[in-house]
DNA sequence: GTCTATATGTGGATAGAC
DNA sequence: GTCTATCCACATATAGAC
């Protein structure tokens, strides 16, 4: 039935119209997540959203967990990535505020992977217990020793490093997280992408000096 | 019906249950809202939570939607106080480090309230578009012209303030929102004074150092 | 004021025609 | 692969006995 020899060409290959409605319904997902978290959306809003009916929902996506999953690993793929980047070797003055501007333009151009983050740590992380439990400690510790190293280098401030992780982290999410806020305090109806420069720059420029971090 | 002359003394005030049963349910409601939104949280589940019959809760607060903005209103009220307190007269290196210090305490001493706040702003803001709207933008300019009050008589570097606000609250409000994961990456059950403590001198160093604010 | 029972809608999920 | 029709659990909200 799919191969049907004679049948006029598609220009689909097996597997096309899957992708395009997978890819159709996660993005569709994300945002409806983000938005209402898991309890509070409904299959029924992604269906709508991704312009398909409710049933084929479930058909690509198991049930509403499934969906959810699919969702969340995608986000923290795309999370852990950045951070792995740093070394004890380099010059924080270098690769510091490299590490901020690409947290800002994570917060620029995946603000809905933010928030679908943000609520499911709102909600309790329940659905990121593996995440969490099985070595997320010591990642973690193994990034706070490339500080530790840094102060031991004299190239910085001997600052507690896992508060300034999540200094780094709060503040650069918080654009991504708050948007909403942000564009009421600034009075925008968008974020533009100066917005999101002078927001790195000043970041940049208040954690490097308040780390004794000089820059050239 | 209230005011029976000649019925025994109950001990009770007018309103004594009301009063009680009311906050049984905001604290409950509070709780809920927290961790699945408005859309995600059930009367029911508020209700469990309060120890009440469901109907009770509709009793007191006429629906969903008005027992949100009960919840919502006391958090606003609670968000706004402290920082007014900050004026163009006060030395940045006194009253800093104890805005600082007060919005980790709000985020020790009221997380939940933080969290209903975080996922409000997350869906969209919809129900404070009232708040966001009217006179927040000046409101905010306002206290944006104590920095720049600061950096005209030279108490600080030139630094963007509103980011610098932003910085603030993105950094401070983290450890009420995102607890789960500085919990999971501690490797700790809960989060004691101490974390709090640390938290507040780390950001107070970070913060007034990349200022250029010089405390005694 | 309190709470059981219920009306009416929407939730996730699936059967089965096409 | 697609989508209508439908099952049943649970949602908000209220009626009405106590």
């Amino acid at each position: 039935m799919q191969f049907e020899v004679g049948a006029h060409r598609t220009d689909r290959p097996a597997g096309r119209i899957r992708q395009q409605n997978e890819k159709l319904i996660l993005d569709a997902a994300e945002q409806e997540f983000a938005r209402h978290g898991f309890k509070g959306t409904s299959m029924q809003q992604v269906a709508d959203r991704a312009g398909l009916p409710k049933a084929n929902i479930h058909y690509y996506f198991n049930n509403k967990l499934g969906l959810y999953y699919a969702v969340l690993s995608n986000i923290i793929e795309l999370w852990d990535s950045t951070f792995n980047e740093l070394s004890g070797d380099d010059d924080p003055a270098e690769v510091l505020p490299r590490y901020i501007a690409t947290k800002i333009d994570f917060s620029r151009r995946y603000p809905q992977a933010s928030r679908v983050f943000a609520m499911e740590i709102l909600s309790g992380g329940t659905h990121l217990s593996e995440y969490f439990q099985q070595d997320y400690r010591e990642w973690f510790r193994s990034r706070a020793a490339v500080f530790e190293r840094w102060i031991a280098d004299g190239k910085m401030k001997p600052i507690d490093p896992a508060h300034l992780i999540f200094l780094l982290w709060g503040s650069t999410q918080h654009y991504a997280d708050f948007a909403i806020q942000v564009q009421a305090a600034l009075g925008k109806e968008e974020l533009e992408e100066d917005v999101f420069e002078t927001a790195a720059r000043t970041l940049t420029e208040i954690i490097l000096g308040g780390c004794g971090i000089r820059r050239d």
